[in-house]
DNA sequence: TCATTATATACCTATATCGGTATATGTCAA
DNA sequence: TTGACATATACCGATATAGGTATATAATGA
């Protein structure tokens, strides 16, 4: 019967990303690097719970670590939430005041490609 | 001992959106609205499964039904992706060709904010 | 050395999810 | 009505989480 179950989702930039703690803690970390503890005070969470989520975050390379003394100092890395942005941009459309107007823009199309209209992608 | 355990993690686009099923689906439905079936000849799944993802989007409205004799055919919403939008444009300047030279984007945060420089920590 | 601080990890529990199969619901057509 | 079609839902099983506590590791300072 071979379940399957599941899929990891924690593998991912999208899924690293889901858990509102973990943008909280990229947020923070966007501005520059902190040590953990920094978090743990800052989100009033327990440690162990911060840790854990670095982990989840550097495993995606979201975030990078850097050893001082006794302290690890997190930055972020932005660099890996490309694929989200650029995927959540095909949907621009829903929101962009570029195409506020749905008539004028396909208007514009067919004039401009003159023909060439409905397909499947 | 009142566990908690997880909270739900479909309720919000962002946990909708990283199953990578669900973003197909989307992208399926981002051209127009399409029946079930359609869905499930083009994604390769089991019937129920495509419904069950229907379902997550449905809950956070990233898409839209209309009943039409015995099918139900869907279309996306992608309004609803825009929080996300906002949240990863934050993060832009990781890939952005705008804020290559730091020089600039220091000159733009201080047009931008005109003055407020470092805070709290 | 020992104590303290900083962080990670090993457990444990409850549950939300995914994947699957079987069945219900609902609509149309003959 | 009956049957076929279209879709949703009810189960069930396995597991990856999130959240928690206790402990390990590691560096510093006395």
């Amino acid at each position: 019967m071979t379940y399957v179950a599941r899929a990891a989702t924690t593998a991912d930039a999208f899924n690293a990303v889901a858990e509102p703690r973990r943008r909280q803690i990229l947020d923070l970390l966007a501005d520059g690097e902190r040590p953990v503890n920094d978090l743990v005070r800052m989100l009033d969470l327990p440690q162990p719970m911060v840790s854990k989520h670095l982990r989840v975050l550097r495993a995606v390379k979201l975030v990078e670590v850097r050893d001082v003394g006794r302290q690890r100092l997190y930055a972020a890395n932005g660099r890996h939430l490309k694929p989200i942005h650029d995927w959540v941009q095909h949907y621009e459309r829903w929101w962009s005041k570029r195409f506020e107007r749905l008539d004028d823009v396909l208007e514009e199309l067919k004039q401009t490609e003159g023909g060439r209209n409905d397909r499947d992608d």
